[in-house]
DNA sequence: GTCTATACGACGATAGAC
DNA sequence: GTCTATCGTCGTATAGAC
C-alpha cells in the first residue's frame, strides 16, 4: 500500500479551490489532476464516482466547514453586535476580501448532479437560518428574522458575483460592513 | 440563398436564453443546436468564430437591450420614486420574479473569452452607472450614489443566486421592493 | 495508493452537397 | 443559408502494472 501523497482534507481543500473559480463544468479532469497533484486514475481510486462525487463531497464538507469555522461565533455567547462583528470578519477572510468566489453559486450551473444540488440548497439554508437566529435573538418576529437574513446572504452573494464581474471589491466590503444592521434592524 | 429559418434577433434570444439557464461551460454546441432549431454547421454560417463569437454577440447584446429596454424609465422625466418603480417592474419582468439567472453570473466563469469578459464588465457598468445617476439625482453624492448603485445591484444579483439555489424566489421580490430605499437613501 | 497507457464517447469545428 | 457527414481533440473514465 502506497503512501497517500494527498491528504484526504488536502485534496478536498484543493477541489474546492478549483470550483470556487472556475465552477463545475469547466473544471476538467485535467485541471483536477494539476490542483491536486495526483495523476486522474489516483483521483478515481478515492473518488469511484468520478467528478460528480468529487463535486457533491466538496459541497457537503464546504458546508460543514463554512458553519464550523465561518459561522461559529454567532453561537459564541458575547453581545449580539460582536458576534456578528466576529463573523464578518471570518467571511472577510473566506473570501478572501471578495476576490474568491461562492461555491453556492459557481457549483449551481450546469450539472453537477442531484447530491451536490442538495448539498448545496443544505448550506445555504443553514447560513440563512444561522443568521435569522442572530436576527430573532434581536427581537424579530421569525418572519422578519428570516427576511433579514435573506437579505444579509444575499447581499454578499450579489457583491461577489459584482467583484468577479468588474474587479471592484468594495461593494464587499460595505456588505460585510452593513452587515449588522441589516440582522439587528435599520 | 436559402431563406433564415430563424431571424437574427430570434437567434441571439434564444442564445441568451440558453446561457442564462447554463451558463458558458455546459453550453454544449449539440445544446446550442436544439435551443436555436439549426443544425450545428447552420450555427457557424452566422457566427464563424464559434462559440466564442455567440457568447460575446450574446453579452453585447443583451447588455444593450437591458439598458435601452429594463433601465429605459430612468431617463423619462416622472418623479424619481415613479422611474425606480417602473424599473422595478421591468426586472421583475426580465428576471421572471426570480426564476431566471443573470448573464453576468452565469456567463463569468469558465473561460468564454475575452471580449465576452470585456462586454459583461460593460453591461454591468453601465447598470451600476444608470443606478448611481438616480441616486446623484436624489441629492446623494457621487460617492454615496456609486455605493447605493453597487448595493442595489448587488442586492438584485445575490437574491437570484438564492432563488437558484434554494428555490425561494422571494428574496428577489424584497430586493425590488427595497430598490427605492437603497437608491434614494436610507 | 499511485502510476502509465488506453478506451471511447462527446466536444467544438469543418467540408462540401444542395 | 441550410443540410448531412465527418474530422481531430479533449472530455471522463478504466485497465492493469508496480
Amino acid at each position: 500500500m502506497a503512501p497517500r501523497l494527498v491528504s484526504s482534507d488536502e485534496l478536498i481543500d484543493r477541489l474546492t479551490m478549483l470550483f470556487r473559480r472556475v465552477g463545475y463544468e469547466a473544471a476538467s479532469l485535467v485541471e483536477i489532476a494539476a490542483a491536486t497533484g495526483l495523476q486522474k486514475s489516483s483521483i478515481y481510486h478515492r473518488f469511484p464516482g468520478g467528478k460528480e462525487q468529487m463535486a457533491q463531497e466538496v459541497a457537503e464538507a464546504s458546508g460543514r466547514r463554512f458553519s464550523e469555522h465561518v459561522l461559529a461565533p454567532l453561537r459564541s455567547n458575547a453581545p449580539v453586535d460582536e458576534r456578528i462583528g466576529a463573523v464578518a470578519r471570518n467571511l472577510d477572510l473566506f473570501y478572501e476580501a471578495g476576490a474568491r468566489s461562492c461555491l453556492l453559486d459557481t457549483m449551481s450551473l450546469g450539472d453537477p448532479g442531484a447530491g451536490t444540488t442538495e448539498a448545496l440548497a443544505a448550506a445555504a439554508s443553514a447560513w440563512i437560518r444561522a443568521f435569522a437566529t442572530v436576527a430573532r435573538e434581536a427581537g424579530a418576529t421569525s418572519t422578519v428574522a428570516l427576511a433579514r437574513a435573506q437579505e444579509a446572504v444575499a447581499g454578499i452573494e450579489g457583491a461577489l458575483v459584482l467583484a468577479r464581474v468588474t474587479g471592484d471589491k468594495r461593494p464587499f466590503a460595505r456588505a460585510l460592513k452593513r452587515l449588522p444592521e441589516i440582522l439587528l434592524g435599520h
